[in-house]
DNA sequence: TCCTTTCGTTGGAGCGTTCCAAAAATTATG
DNA sequence: CATAATTTTTGGAACGCTCCAACGAAAGGA
């Protein structure tokens, strides 16, 4: 707007001191006496004086940025987890980039390229899509930490995520305490998650000696495809919903209902995830939530860490979610 | 991780060439032969090179990058818009960077000075809360459109909005429509999106020569808030409910049915912005639904105007909203 | 008193680009 | 074939900052 923002150099000029002690100060190095340093801030503070993060990052060789990615901004478990790992970096100096990828899984890599064009110095992944050779390739240009997504092993990068497996058989752990054993599992589909989320129902169920109960539902992770995974369901006459995630539930409880069902009192579903929307009056969806912020902060710490030793061994933390019982699921 | 970077000096030695003609090359300047152009991409492919946007935003005096502030990631209306904002800008050679404020107000300000540091050539603000002096100062310093506020005028800042006072007479006139008359409003609270939204409920009963029936209860935007605004206003036995948002109609309807009365059969219920929530199965809110990505799309429109333009007249842009009419209004 | 040490301060080099004026190479013109 | 016009290429000067080596001044030690 004005001709042009005040430089360090203007800040020297008006505070008389010269522009290394401008840089020094407002740096807050501990060699500036407090004279200068006070006269220094004054005159930044009159001139609006603004550093320009684009020399800063030239000069200094690094940018104090990290990158997140996020698959889309609607995903709610993305949302809660990138609120954490910003409050979390925040912290430690760091700023964050947001950018997603969307429906287009080539954007996702054009957007990372233009995270590292930013010059950022660790990335954080969250949800995304891309191909084990993709994530190879980016993680030895970048510090990465990839969140929720444990199937991919990569050299230096490290990964959080929940632990599926172990969730999933709290849903049935549960179920079958109500005492359900026509207990459905509606899958999300051919993803990671999904599949040890299916993984984990069967293996509870084997368990429970409920091996004959077992069946799996082919769906999807959105409402239609938990709706139509349902009515396909309802055929097998079952007491229980095991659900890949909490809109597929949601879908569910649709079908259900329409099909002149009630839920809980004909038949229970558990959800997974834990997003807010199961926590809504109307919803009030029981489900295995995820330990979002926590996902995020970790995610946070790790990068940090491996921003330091960038060499280090790639690491795999894996934490458990934890069953939130609401009112979708009552004893048979 | 290796090194360090390529730089557009080792561009240049592996192709021959000298480093000004590689910037040329790389910006697609057409002064440049075939021949050389493809000999510096070439080089550039295979070093891996890639532009560093520090140095280049500090040497070209422009970062050809927007900055987007959104109240938090977990508001679906902020997210629609970002998203057709996004992929409008990247059209113009733009990219975005995306800040979210969190709870804290003041944050708000943090994250847009972190912005401007980043030299950023344009700022988007989605329904943020910054106070109109906050606004002034801030758009003398950069480009600036809002989005969802349309109380505030402030110089060389253009808004962007839906016309809250024409949708919420919208949601009326479906219902006198349908042979309401005992319509009740539920009201967003003391913000300007809400003010404007119950002010059209009111006059439009008004219009219907239904001053006698008009009833505001103070809400909020939230769940929680419908759902005690409901509970309130069930009290004035409406026929029909006119709620702020979808957040709080899909409260209200929880109220609604716990309190032993059925959506659509004994209640209607309308709500505002028509997020994709509304439209999962088991909700199928009737809605009065913002053209979100229109709103974006005119934002991104609008702050490159801006930016060639940055003392041209203010404008306000005010788009209609339309009715979704779904599955929680019907006749009397 | 002079010589060290310490503290506070400074100018200059350099980060990786773009942009400009000017040089070099090529092509057109008489 | 020389000259003019045009196209292509080039080195150097920014851009705003950080970092470093080195400086002067004040303080300490002999």
């Amino acid at each position: 707007m004005s001709s042009s923002r005040p430089t360090i150099l203007d800040v020297a000029a008006k505070s008389g001191m010269s522009k290394s002690l401008v840089s020094l100060a407002l740096s807050g190095s501990p060699k500036v006496s407090d004279d200068s340093k006070k006269k220094i801030l004054k005159a930044a503070k009159e001139l609006g004086y603004r550093p320009n993060a684009a020399a800063r990052s030239l000069a200094a060789r690094r940018s104090k940025t990290l990158g997140v990615l996020i698959l889309d901004l609607h995903n709610p478990v993305s949302a809660e987890i990138v609120d954490a790992v910003q409050a979390e970096i925040r912290q430690f100096g760091y700023s964050s980039l947001l950018v997603t990828g969307g429906d287009d899984p080539d954007l996702e890599k054009v957007e990372i390229d233009s995270l590292l064009q930013f010059q950022i110095e660790g990335l954080i992944l969250i949800s995304h899509r891309l191909t084990p050779e993709a994530l190879k390739a980016i993680a030895t240009e970048v510090p990465t930490v990839t969140v929720t997504r444990e199937d991919i092993e990569v050299p230096f990068m490290d990964s959080v995520c929940n632990d599926d497996l172990a969730g999933a058989q709290l849903a049935v752990d549960h179920l079958v305490q109500l005492g359900h054993s026509k207990i459905v599992c509606l899958s999300g589909g051919n993803n990671p998650v999904s599949v040890s989320r299916a993984q984990g129902y069967q293996e509870a169920m084997k368990r429970h000696g409920l091996v004959a109960n077992t069946n799996i539902v082919d769906g999807g992770l959105t409402d239609t495809a938990g709706y139509k995974a349902a009515k396909q369901a309802l055929e097998l006459s079952p007491t229980a919903l095991v659900v890949a995630n909490d809109f597929a539930a949601v879908g569910a409880i649709a079908a259900i209902e329409e099909s002149g069902f009630r839920v809980p009192e004909d038949i229970s579903v558990v959800g997974y995830d834990g997003i807010r929307l199961g926590g809504l009056r109307s919803v009030n969806l029981t489900s295995v939530a995820q330990p979002l912020a926590e996902l995020g902060k970790l995610a946070a710490k790790k990068i940090i860490e491996r921003i330091e030793k960038p060499k280090s061994k790639s690491q795999k933390i894996r934490v458990s979610s934890e069953l939130l019982v609401r009112g979708t699921t009552q004893a048979i």
